[in-house]
DNA sequence: CTGTTAGCGCCTTCAG
DNA sequence: CTGAAGGCGCTAACAG
């Protein structure tokens, strides 16, 4: 556990310099430079990281918020904010919301504000006032990804343009009997995407001079291949009323209608199109068409924008990117078949 | 930013007497006591957590290292882990090696020793001697879930045994043409469960007296559906030599398996049964038989483990947890049908 | 170009 | 039961 004292005395020099020769921001002679590195390194000296915070107050560190580590959106966004978080030389602390309503006030009102890092990144993170009030208190940058916070530069898609985008395509390929797949928003954690995209769907239909059906749209509790299936069966199924399409506000919802239809013996697309978003890996693998919401892109971006906001804390304009989504078409979408 | 010291001044005490009635590990006066929090609480006091690790020399915070966060068993095991040490009060902060040696290299000399956590978590991570040496020279406990790493408590599944039991399923339904379906152990940052579980294959054949046979071993890069959806097309499109059952060495391989032999108009299980490892999600969605390996208890235990290091510094016994798989039996599988 | 000095905010003996 | 004082390891002026 050599500190810089050591460091100083076996080099011959004082701490002084040797901070300056290892940070490099100040001038010090090449000699001297070169040794107090060799020094430092043969002695395998680390600079404590809690002393240089107390003087500095930077951390080199973010805290990122996220509701659950186990989804795709999520995992995804994760993956590669943590990459590139790494790659710019900061740590990420995370910060998990799902342990219950207890230990997230806790996270907002003792770890959060700790000091312990010098912005916040949250994935999707549906905030309250308070919760706002208590990040924004401490003054750092904050950058949400797949949300809109209200306070903070937000990199999100447009979710009812993704469903009237689904919708439309749809609609292009002469289909009329549309149902969608989607959910309620009972989870308090999260934003209402499900009712965004069927504000979409409505919106398409509508422009399209065709009245939703209620019927038509099934509800389920969370993006998985089980809810997708059983909600397709219940359209598919229906002996009067089977729509000719289906869209699924989710990738994995499509694959569970997927699977759903075949079970039914339906063909995908003859008997049924199916059109998902966010371009999944499997919706790569089922061939099914997509919103490509490009959640890699997305993360990148919102890590980006927080290390600018790093470097440049002064200029704090309000921004909200709107990421673009592009339809997919692959295999699971054609036009209508004629009528028997 | 309210400090120490207007909590101090505030309440007309010294600071010492503010960090004693705040921490609670000295006597004072209940009255002066509740002032003080009272006091504090008014005034948003949050403690510096630099400043306080500087003195104690507790970070409050833990390591955890993974290979991959949007991979099925580290996502899961990071979903508990992460939310386990949230309600024991500790910080997490995360490593993750995906980007790329020269980071991971970085991370090893420059992020991990900064003093900046109380202990190491790691998910599955395969480290070079010179890295574990790098960890253990900051003298920190090291618990390590899903392989064995010297030096360290790890909590890990018997992979061979897994194997093992996976095929011995099969053979004691009468298969005898079982191929396998697993990987070569290219990723340099895993560890060879591809390589264990085959060993278990192969024993469990061998003790019924059956030669393996090389042509059914289908390798793979990853565990993916896609891959072994390939894969079992490969193992069951042939006209000769198609096996009566597969075991596939994961889950997802295994829904691949399943989704090829579907598309061959092979029922399963009646013309192939297949088992898998893992308990996915998916697993109970498809009907797969599986060798659960409960990632969730394993993550439980392993930050069970960490927290008793933690509070007991003391014993450090060299502990290897062998935690037990279990076989769960679903519609995959079935007795071999008689010849035609 | 380099050394000296003064804290960063807190905990912890040591006296009272 | 409480206050005063020292120091954790480092950086940032300020002199030289």
């Amino acid at each position: 556990m050599a500190g810089i004292i050591d460091v100083a005395r076996e080099a011959g020099v004082s701490t002084a310099t040797v901070s300056r020769a290892l940070s490099g921001k100040d001038y010090v002679s090449p000699e001297t430079k070169e040794l107090v590195q060799e020094v430092a390194n043969r002695l395998g000296y680390v600079p404590s990281s809690s002393a240089y915070t107390l003087v500095t107050g930077r951390t080199r560190n973010i805290g990122v918020v996220v509701p659950y580590v186990d989804r795709w959106f999520f995992s995804t966004a994760l993956e590669t904010i943590d990459r590139e978080l790494v790659k710019a030389g900061y740590d990420v602390t995370l910060y998990n919301l799902s342990s219950g309503d207890a230990h997230r006030e806790s996270v907002f009102t003792n770890s959060l504000p700790r000091k312990r890092f010098d912005a916040v990144l949250c994935i999707a993170v549906k905030m309250t006032d308070e919760e706002m009030a208590a990040l924004n208190k401490v003054n750092k940058p904050i950058v949400s990804v797949g949300g809109l916070l209200e306070g903070a530069h937000c990199i999100t898609i447009n979710d009812s343009a993704a469903g009237q985008l689904a919708t439309e395509h749809l609609l292009a390929m002469g289909h009329t009997q549309i149902a969608m797949i989607g959910g309620g928003s009972t989870d308090e954690k999260l934003f209402s995407v499900f009712d965004e995209r069927r504000e979409g769907y409505e919106t398409a239909l509508k422009l399209a001079a065709i009245k939703p059906r209620s019927a038509w749209y099934k509800q389920v509790n969370k993006y998985a291949i089980s809810e997708g299936y059983s909600a397709a069966k219940q359209l598919l199924g229906d002996p009067h009323n089977s729509p000719t399409a289906i869209f699924a506000s989710s990738d994995e919802l499509a694959v569970g209608a997927m699977l759903a239809a075949k079970d039914l013996g339906l063909s995908v697309p003859d008997d049924v199109s199916i059109v998902g978003v966010d371009n999944h890996e499997l919706a790569d693998f089922f061939g099914i068409t997509t919103v490509d919401q490009n959640v890699t892109g997305q993360a990148e971006l919102s890590v980006k924008t927080l290390l600018k906001m790093l470097d440049n804390p002064t200029e704090d304009a309000e921004m909200v990117v709107d990421w673009p989504v592009e339809l997919v078409v692959r295999s699971s979408t054609t036009r209508v078949r004629a009528k028997d």
